[in-house]
DNA sequence: ATTTTTCTGTAAATTATTTACAATAAAGCT
DNA sequence: AGCTTTATTGTAAATAATTTACAGAAAAAT
């Protein structure tokens, strides 16, 4: 069983499960963390339900059985640190901030991992594949995403574009043609001059892929929309991880991308490998 | 115990067991994924030694008893995917290469998280929170980086500027004065030009804070340097994840800054949050 | 209302883990 | 070197946990 799917697969076959069992699913998962410490016998106890009953329970989940199913689940735990909160505050030392910003970005990236929609990034890829130009829109911290893309994207042999500046973003959305494919990048994913920017690559013919939180008016404005919420407490003291899930699914973009180019790809990124080279100091030997 | 420490906790203290309980170790080590499935008779048979040197040894890694122990390693393993070795291949479907690039990326992160320096962490914060100002110097991958940090600490009304370009690079390197920071990114660490740009802020008195791979140039010429070493299989599959560890690096210096701000911060970020919102669509309310 | 089926718990058996102790090996001392 | 002491390991027993088998109860169907 894979682990990550665990507390979904009780929560989905809770109304398939018989009366007595439902009372261990409650249990259970308004108890994650404890019950991993648990023993068989306590947690029967607790969800006032025999011994037995423990042990069908977790064969109704898809495990082999009581250990099992622990096992299974502190794994699960263990991949999504959010289930004890994590939030940085006013005396937190800097081993402990530390460890929150990176366990909430952690948690973030498994989170919009699991709830891509594939079908769609699938048809991005297509897209960009057989895309004569490609170019990223965003504003604010989008634009360094979109830096970051257009150079991702430069270095797989693509020709790739990247504008903050909305006046740029208008010229360029104006050239565009059918063929030519732009991405436009939003957090908010209500930014009107992006807006406006989409349409008008909309009706040169051209395509749009967005990321963009779902049911955005970037998100909906978009021929193909890569749809990523990430629930973002406007703290100052909450970092801002939604950036991180946009590159990573650009990476994503561009890994799909590269496989599809193949081959004569390898040895280009040689090439450039071997040209950056001479910019930089010698490799000390120690 | 800390899931993530106990490899370490492992590794760090065979040299302290008993001849029989490293026997134990040794196997655990090559087994990883297998043991968390197995029974404590298993393991014994398999290890060469009686059971309850088993249960010796979990005690002596810092576990309550076997079962503890298997539970802390799974956690571990499920929180460093890396165990399972993750790289693109060919064939790979769309589902598979986006979990190996979100997998890869976490597991990198975590890496991170787990080999940083925070004394000099802790360096890099107090010399940001007193700082003037604060410039971002990065070339390629890292100058959307570099763009990035400049907006967060921005954000921070700290006053930031980052420059990818080398010529700006040294103008500003030369204006630098007692009391300002820069902050030098790299990813190879080896980027002559910037290690040019950082000697001529050091003899203008100013700080630099490197983050680049340790033992490195560049991170040798920092006052602090911040190290992060990525083992980035420069093949084309792989995704670059040190360009995320780098932005969520940053992100914690930015926490640390904030949080030595503390609350008027608070104000300006409502303020700023406000003021955005006239460039955005309303808000539909479904 | 009775039969059949499904569900749940009791009690027993199995299996796993842990403890107590004894034997052995290693180290220290005279 | 030989004896004593201490440390290490395994054997066997006890304890504790999980699972199975079965029987009783509840629900559904006839």
């Amino acid at each position: 069983m894979k682990p990550a799917a665990l507390t979904w697969a009780i929560s989905s076959s809770l109304p398939s499960l018989r009366k007595s069992e439902r009372k261990v699913a409650e249990f259970i998962l308004a108890n994650l963390t404890n019950v991993i410490r648990m023993r068989i016998v306590d947690l029967a106890e607790k969800a006032e339900v025999s011994e037995p009953t423990v042990v069908r329970f977790c064969r109704a989940v898809g495990c082999e059985g009581f250990q099992d199913f622990k096992l299974a689940l502190a794994q699960q735990l263990a991949s999504s640190p959010s289930y004890g909160q994590i939030a940085v505050t006013d005396q937190d030392s800097v081993a402990e901030y530390t460890f929150k910003v990176f366990d909430s970005t952690v948690d973030t990236l498994l989170k919009v991992r699991d709830s891509l929609d594939l079908k769609m990034l699938d048809q991005a890829v297509q897209a960009l594949c057989v895309a004569n130009r490609v170019e990223f829109y965003g504003f604010g911290a989008s634009a360094a995403v979109a830096t970051d893309a257009q150079h991702k994207f430069f270095r797989l042999q693509v020709s790739a574009a990247a504008y903050a500046d909305p006046h740029l973003q208008n010229m360029s959305a104006a050239s565009m043609a059918p063929g030519d494919v732009v991405i436009a990048i939003s957090q908010s994913g209500r930014t009107t001059t992006l807006i406006n920017a989409m349409e008008r690559v909309k009706s040169r013919g051209a395509i749009v892929i967005a990321i963009a939180p779902s049911d955005s008016p970037v998100a909906n404005a978009a021929n193909i929309p890569l749809t990523i919420d990430v629930k973002e407490d406007f703290q100052i003291y909450t970092p801002l991880s939604s950036r991180i899930a946009h590159l990573v699914l650009i990476d994503v973009l561009a890994i799909g991308v590269a496989q599809h180019k193949g081959g004569r790809l390898q040895e280009h990124l040689l090439e450039m490998q071997l040209g950056l080279e001479v910019l930089r100091e010698p490799l000390e030997n120690h």
